[in-house]
DNA sequence: CATGAATGAGCCTTCATTCAT
DNA sequence: CATGAATGAAGGCTCATTCAT
């Protein structure tokens, strides 16, 4: 008995993964994948529907994580985040090894996604996202209503965050230098929110 | 007649840059810019030698002030930034009409290049602004040398800047919002930017 | 100035007509079309959206004129056709006429559809036509009750008249058989039914 | 073990049936009728050479059976049908009898076979019988020389009979009224013909 | 120059048949 | 024999670019 082998499944995924994050998805043709994967075209049409459904799944385990994520997220509405505080530590550790362990993925979904049906993805997460940041940021200024930031750039901040994500696993980082990243960053999203104070303004 | 000539093209190019803008480089046919236009395909290439260097041409003269701004940098090599100067106050309105002069152009450069021999030049952008940030903070350590910042935060935070450049051209703000906003950006990467002073930061 | 040139969609018609006639639907390939007509297939894309268009172009004209005779059938609804009328004999005339001249596209709609979007539209034709013998039939009846004839029967009536009609097309026949052919088959046709008449069956 | 492989080639050959007479040869895939059939693609080349070996495997018995019938219409060559005689009664019992055993097969015969390389028969099974027909109109002048009828409306009637038994057989006609249907069909045929006597003719 | 039809290489996808297990 | 994955040659259609008028 002869059946679809998971090994086949994973070469032409990680094939297409590469390709896609090399040449973006338009470029990458199935010959390419085929090529370089070794399985002749034809082959590839039985484990995938089409070049669009082999998109999906490149990117579709990294999009449930996010999702399950956000779901964490919704149940903490009402705590205020430390930086300080154990869980947050737990949770960056968490989220570095899931970039680094997601970083093409990350780069397909937020960076590869043109001429795939799957286009309108980042901006669902961003606006998700953002609905995340705004309620944190009410939350802080229940305790201290001076607090201000506009949505634009709170949408940027966290586009930024993003970002930041998907250029730090572009690169060969090591576990330990991806952390450092990210800690630098939040440094600097907290005290450059913490300037947006309206009394600590530079720019009136 | 050299006059009706420049406006041809001059229409073959504001309308590639309308249709770049919204539906992207690879997924907008000559065709469309034909039809959109009013102007035949055959007319087009009187005017042009590919699809690829009326992208170029979309986008040539915003490179060029680029390259002009970046001279100007080089000659200011030795000032240290003060956010408060009215020199840079002018700099700032300077930049506001530039931005706003040049909103789709700037997202052709940064958001629609796939597809083009000029996917490089973001990239290289980036790279240029990014020596003369890291000029700035050495300059700055020179005074005060606590002050730290790595290489990647820096870049990402350039990439933040032009970022925002382009989203808040994509929206209908007015002139006094977008200089709003990016008087606050500006706020933000200040004061970002002070909290990774050594003793200041979060996490260690 | 250039335009679109009536003699190349003809000639893609034409040649389409011949090939989807000898191969076909599905066995005719655009390729095919492209290769008999001269006509590069990126060019006969030009002029049609699709094989299918290409096919339906190729049966409009006579769908049309089919159409408007039923439509005229419909104005006629109360009148019992005489064999022997001079209206009958001149609108024979004309069904000559209109077969000879549509020998081709009459096999299309009938006999090639398969593969099609039309495939539906012989059933549908059949059906109308159908409609028509059978209010014919009641109308003779109003006269003399003991006619009788089964729905099915009366169905391949109408069946084995567009038969003969893309039949006696399939060959070179001249006009004068085509026109001794018809009279014979409606002189069968005629007594046919006579012979149903319920005191005359052979079978009880 | 013998009759389990029957079981198979005999499950292959039902399903393929059905499938042709449902979508066409051509739309019907190998992959379909292993699917329905339960019976992996590989095995049906086990059992059969080609797609369209299958198909002639499915009509082989009926055209068989057509072919002897056509036999013993040779032996008969002098006799003239008599549709009152025992005989003739007895002959379309079998004949409805075969009607209803091979409706599928017939239809696949007459209406499914484009695509497959026996595209040819049902024009060959026509010839065959329009000689039989005419020879029945010659005898049948030899007793009566004002009879007449047309090579092509000879072979006219003659589809049309098989037309009708393929569609009196794509229905879910009772035995009873399959009989009645073919009755109804031969007067008409019958007193057709009789009213194409010379003297009877409405045109002349 | 203006016009838009002509050109054809190339892409995604299909599917009868073969073949390794 | 049984299984169903492997194979690859087409087919319909696209579109940047060329070219005849």
């Amino acid at each position: 008995m002869q059946i679809q082998k998971e090994d086949i499944r994973e070469n032409i995924i990680e094939t297409s993964k590469l390709l896609f994050f090399e040449k973006g998805y338009i470029k990458t043709k199935i010959s390419d994948i085929s090529k370089k994967s070794g399985i002749p075209v034809g082959n590839i049409y039985n484990y995938f529907d089409s070049k669009d459904s082999i998109f999906y799944t490149c990117i579709e385990n990294t999009l449930k994580i996010i999702d399950k994520w956000f779901l964490e997220q919704e149940k903490k509405k009402n705590m205020i985040l430390d930086f300080h505080s154990e869980l947050i530590l737990k949770e960056l550790d968490d989220m570095i090894d899931f970039i680094i362990n997601n970083k093409v993925e990350i780069n397909l979904i937020f960076n590869i996604s043109y001429g795939t049906n799957f286009e309108y993805i980042p901006e669902k997460i961003l606006k998700r996202y953002f609905e995340v940041g705004k309620n944190q940021m009410s939350l802080m200024n229940y305790k201290n209503n001076n607090y201000n930031i506009s949505n634009f750039i709170l949408k940027q901040l966290i586009s930024l965050y993003f970002r930041v994500l998907v250029e730090v696993t572009s690169n060969d980082y090591s576990k330990e230098e991806i952390k450092n990243i990210l800690k630098e960053l939040i440094n600097f999203l907290y005290s450059g929110s913490y300037g947006l104070l309206k009394d600590l303004k530079i720019y009136h």
